[in-house]
DNA sequence: AAATTTTGAACAATCGTGTGAGCAATACAT
DNA sequence: ATGTATTGCTCACACGATTGTTCAAAATTT
């Protein structure tokens, strides 16, 4: 039944069935026309502009529920992320909904705040809602609940090294060791490091990249406190930090966010960077150019990293294989590193 | 048919009705035992462990396409937000993702980049898509796409005056009359203010509140310029208004974006905030506390608004009435403003 | 023993779209 | 006049879960 709509009053939309009704004919060949198949299956032209017709002016819309039920596909991809208020993950998740919108997908959105239980849980709500496909920026260095899923899965800028999932990331170790051999190349010889969550292969690698920078060396002390990519944890690393009787002359912070903490702990402290301290922070963002001193950074390849993702993540749901990437990042370097005599 | 899945073969899960072939039962009653409706309906607990055993062994989910396609119902509410990129959006978009999943609910995700034609677009997405509700940060003043709609809306951080829709947001005009009120009580008298996007409530509020400011201490000249809330925007319009004979001494400036490009061009031109200019910047950002001045601003009440809105919007989805909300805003007084002679 | 109630489940329709198969009616060929 | 091809559509089922109705068998009452 058709029931005249008075003006102000909401509703719900018209179906097939029942623009089918209203024209005396079978849904199937209304289906047919309003899904551009009319010619397909010789529905004559007059019906098929008497359906337009009519679909257009009670204002068709086809329900996608309906749709995907039916046609096992869903046009929309899981993006899962640790921390949408941290600016890389906002930055990535812009660049990625732009790329996906373009391809007619839309994004279901879960935080996992870092947590792996939450992080199963998401995996799961988005399977159950038939997603096309996940974007995942994980939690963990074993990934168990991502092995056997039914849908194609790219890792962005975190993955697993034993798992043959594809994924995106920056080249973490490299950028990190250059990081950290412009500090020693200033002649600093306590560097201490602030890493945020270590149960995530970007953190370890940038570790690594440290480490190995240090190790080359052959003259340093390695030294790495802190636990998660916040700005708490920066500040509270750092305090414990100039605790020590061997203070750090520089610090290489993992995050945009623990930068921050390091500055505000500093800046409590009474320590004049650069010449107090020396720092470089991994995850440039637009502010660190204007703090006092404009902060020496890794700025990654949030773009890149983006569009490459959803790339292989069409790649994949169009049953292609496709090659994992770590694109490299660039230093920029700025006020916050100075020699130590 | 039941397949036996090889290790590290994909799996789609099973159905109910694969279930119930599998236990020579009927559909509804493999339904109503996982539904939890077993004694309602009176099957005997035999069947209903056997029923729950087999599930379990299957890792039975339910196909929750299927499920919103007969209660006409998703669990899913769609979000559409200018840039997410933008911190003060990407918070509270974390705000509304944790309160939302909370209440067993997923976000689809829409960034309109400021768009109208994006945002209409997007609307229309969200509801093929079954959203059981949206929340909305509309661009434009008339909202004429939001009228009629079929689903509950709540409106958030910006709004429209004239239609019916509930909003939730930062009260605007107050918080910005207090922070011009202080640059005047500091004794400047060629305050200036970089807007954001003129076509959206809360910018045209800040600027009410600073004319207002302005208007109330009659000896001042109003002047706005700038036209959407980046940094780009930000650093164009604050050279420009250095070009002017008669420069500013102080500037307001109305997003923490914008308040970036605002001392990225006062520092090219060598302009030292506050002795040169003074600086309160809308919406407060972590890092306003390190950069060299730190800056006075406005801090919007985001966990709030949050979770208002998602209150509000519950209350719509259960056929309640309910009220729009200004919540305060609070002024971080930091080093920014120094007394003009 | 017959009538009634209770138990435990199955049937069939529904949500809105999409699609392979089928089937009259017409057009054309032989 | 009979056979074949084409046209233009309808039928009926599928997708997976939910639910009002129905119904045989068992248990209970009279």
């Amino acid at each position: 039944m058709y029931l005249f709509l008075t003006f102000g009053m909401k509703s719900d939309g018209i179906t097939i069935k029942e623009i089918a009704d209203l024209l005396n004919m079978s849904g199937s060949t209304v289906s047919r026309v309003l899904s551009g198949k009319a010619k397909k299956f010789r529905i004559s032209s007059e019906t098929e502009e008497l359906v337009k017709k009519t679909a257009k002016e009670h204002n068709y819309r086809p329900n996608q529920i309906a749709r995907n039920l039916r046609l096992q596909k869903s046009n929309t991809i899981g993006l899962v992320i640790p921390d949408i208020s941290n600016p890389f993950f906002c930055n990535l998740a812009l660049k990625i909904e732009t790329e996906l919108r373009a391809q007619g997908k839309l994004i279901l959105l879960c935080d996992t705040h870092d947590d792996s239980k939450i992080e199963k849980e998401s995996i799961e709500l988005l399977i159950d809602r038939q997603v096309d496909g996940l974007l995942v920026a994980p939690v963990g260095l074993k990934g168990d609940h991502f092995k056997n899923l039914s849908k194609p899965v790219v890792m962005i800028d975190r993955y697993f090294e034993e798992l043959d999932i594809p994924f995106v990331s920056t080249n973490n170790f490299s950028s990190s060791y250059e990081a950290t051999k412009l500090l020693l190349e200033n002649g600093h010889t306590r560097i201490s490091c602030v890493q945020g969550v270590e149960s995530t292969i970007s953190n370890r690698e940038r570790v690594n990249g440290y480490k190995s920078a240090l190790q080359d060396s052959d003259k340093n002390i390695i030294e790495v406190i802190g636990s998660d990519f916040t700005i708490e944890n920066g500040y509270k690393s750092a305090l414990k930090l100039f605790e020590n009787s061997q203070k750090p002359t520089a610090i290489f912070s993992l995050s945009n966010q623990i930068t921050i903490g390091v500055m505000k702990a500093a800046r409590e402290l009474g320590l004049k960077i650069p010449d107090d301290l020396s720092l470089i922070s991994f995850d440039d963002q637009p502010y660190f150019e204007l703090t006092e001193p404009a902060i020496t950074s890794v700025r990654q390849p949030v773009e890149r990293i983006g569009k490459k993702a959803v790339q292989m993540l069409f790649e994949l749901m169009e049953g292609k294989e496709c090659k994992s990437t770590l694109i490299d990042a660039k230093l920029i370097s700025r006020e916050s590193v100075q020699r130590s005599e």
